[in-house]
DNA sequence: AATTTGACGACCG
DNA sequence: TCGGTCGCCAAAT
């Protein structure tokens, strides 16, 4: 239990500057549980971590947060669009190190 | 023990 | 693009 915690805190501190990731991605990457539960583990423990590099799946920031997080964002060159992340460039998979994937540069 | 809620996601219109 | 609905999983009440 305490351990899944550790284990979503340190896939937060994985994730690099200017880059972000979804709820749904941690959840997937540890392969247990859902967004919502990674969600609740951050709203208690998250404070210890770049809890602002942690986005939803449409790109918008947590949520009560949106300014702080919004501006860290800024201050790390996080791709936004708007007063959203621009996933198609900042999302990290924990698997991109390589880029084939067929993004568009819309 | 049952119900509601939450730092969510996908689908549909 | 925006808003409403349903599904999901665990904790809080």
């Amino acid at each position: 239990m305490e351990d899944y915690v550790e284990r979503v805190l340190t896939a937060v501190e994985a994730i690099p500057p200017g880059r972000v990731c979804a709820y749904s991605d941690i959840a997937e990457l540890l392969g247990q549980g859902g967004p919502r539960q990674v969600g609740r583990v951050m709203a208690q423990y998250g404070g210890a971590v770049a809890w602002w590099r942690v986005v939803r799946a449409d790109g918008r920031p947590v949520r009560g947060l949106e300014e702080s997080a919004l501006a860290r964002l800024r201050a790390e060159n996080t791709p936004l669009r708007g007063d959203r992340v621009d996933l198609r460039l900042a999302r990290f998979t924990f698997a991109d190190h390589d880029f084939d994937s067929p993004r568009d540069t819309r």
